[in-house]
DNA sequence: CCATTTATCTGACTTTAGTCAGATATTGTG
DNA sequence: CACAATATCTGACTAAAGTCAGATAAATGG
């Protein structure tokens, strides 16, 4: 890795604290806690539950427990038992909270507008348009990748949406029961790869042994709000790695013809065409790759 | 201003106090509290004097004493009167905490690789060069411009470094002495700015009324690692604004013929060229403008 | 030389943030 | 229904961060 880049990194970081540092004090300058501003953020509009809650921001149960009660002393939220679960226990902004946050946001926009009033019109659409291209390579950068039990909650999710977008991509529909996409048990255990963003799933890839020395790649999708970030090249490299690390040295995969950029990352991504060896009515192209050396 | 704008400035504070909160995380990982790392950091190679780093970092006197005397505690700094004003105390780095601090840059930079690791080539070399024109657009915006006193240290600095450049640009060098550049007084007060970033003095510029209704400006600079910014356009028109407000109806200045960026800058700013109206023998350009009302 | 200013230190204090071990109430399970 | 699991609360604690009022010692200005 060039030295310059990881200094060009470092030196953004301590610009941006400082610059931004600035910006997280809209946090403050209401006389409240940080702990306390982050939790009326993360209360919505309909009120959530205290779990879930102290999950999003990482707090200690007696910590958040606290910090609520405090918001509750000061009018800001009101705080109920869920009727359905009665253990449970639901917090909801009160008018004065509503206020409370609209000033909070107010500040939040003044911060970030004087920002950007010291500059001319023009630096005010470069600072804007780096700022988005920052934000989007970050993300991508945050994007891990990791297997999962193919059943899990996240997995069933991110399968369901990619059949959903088949279904609307494919002249004439997608049926995940035709094709053997369903049911058909593995001969091998496979592998089922999970992409996050910040815990989110956007994205996932399955590789399925079909014998001793050949696997097949199926169910590659990323969420479309995170495409253009690498994800699926990403994905598709760590199954490659997976079936290395299984002894294989072949992969095949098919894929439909409305799926232009599938067949370009496959393409780019050293896959050649090869012959038809499924009876899967949705595959119009076919694809092998021999893999390399396990690198590492 | 646009709200996409602002949006975008808020949802980038968002993402990179996600991504560098990360960052920052350099200063733990060592078992060492935020501040006394801090500390540790703004005390440079040839050590600073207690004063400097309390004034660098805000902290109050009583929090400074404690937490360097709990960093010497541990053997990594040493504190020492100094032999000019024995009131003053010097805080070096102890070769402990020289190299205390080179595990805390290795935890730093690692944390910066970790960042690009998940990027493909062409996408870091994008990261860096956004972040680059981030940090650098937030400079610009940082810029503050104030009036001081002509005869303050950091005017005498700024004046001092626009002299040399002068001697340094012109053909046959310049000397302040001569073509009425020195001591000569002014006939009304005229006044000092001084452009800011982060508290640095990074540029001037001055105003002298030579009658009623006519300034002159003189002593524009920039210093070079800032330039490009648009400080001396902020600057410029800073200057322009207190014209205004002294009730100054033109503006006049000359500028040599190796000033070229002066140039461009003065006639994209509306001046137009005009007769010679003094005989410095360093003027080869004469500007005027005609002052609009105050603005606002 | 004396009063004032300046630079730092000390002691006493507060607030924020966070941890941990139980206590309490409610719900799900055999 | 007893028992375990879950969701939250309470009490008792700690560390970090910061504030404030003097105390101390050295330098400066008349």
């Amino acid at each position: 890795m060039e030295k310059a880049f990881i200094e060009q990194v470092r030196s953004f970081n301590r610009a941006v604290t400082l610059g931004t540092g600035a910006l997280n004090d809209s946090y403050l300058g209401r006389g409240r806690p940080l702990g306390q501003a982050r939790l009326l953020f993360e209360i919505g509009h309909d009120g959530s539950d205290i779990g879930s809650l102290r999950e999003r921001l990482g707090l200690d149960s007696g910590y958040a427990s606290r910090l609520l009660k405090s918001l509750e002393a000061d009018g800001l939220v009101a705080i109920e038992s869920d009727s359905e679960d009665r253990r449970r226990r639901l917090v909801t902004l009160t008018a004065k909270g509503v206020s409370e946050r609209a000033a909070y946001d107010a500040l939040s926009d003044d911060l970030a507008r004087s920002l950007l009033d010291g500059l001319s019109t023009g630096q005010r659409g470069r600072l804007v348009a780096a700022m988005a291209e920052v934000e989007r390579l970050m993300n991508a950068a945050s994007i891990a990748i990791a297997a999962e039990p193919e059943d899990s909650r996240d997995a069933r999710l991110c399968v369901a949406a990619y059949y959903k977008e088949l279904d609307e991509r494919f002249e004439g529909g997608f049926d995940p029961g035709n094709g053997g996409y369903a049911g058909k048990p593995a001969e091998a255990a496979g592998v089922f790869l999970i992409a996050r963003l910040h815990g989110r799933a956007v994205g996932c890839g399955a590789l399925k042994p079909l014998d001793a020395s050949t696997a097949e790649i199926k169910r590659m999708w990323v969420a479309p709000d995170t495409r253009g970030l690498g994800v699926a090249r990403r994905l598709l490299a760590a199954l490659e790695d997976e079936a290395r690390r299984m002894g294989m040295e072949r992969i095949i995969l098919d894929t439909n013809r409305s799926l232009l950029e599938a067949q370009a990352m496959y393409r780019k991504a050293g896959y050649r065409d090869t012959g038809r060896y499924n009876d899967n009515p949705y595959a119009d192209f076919f694809f092998e790759k021999e893999l390399g050396a396990l690198a590492g």
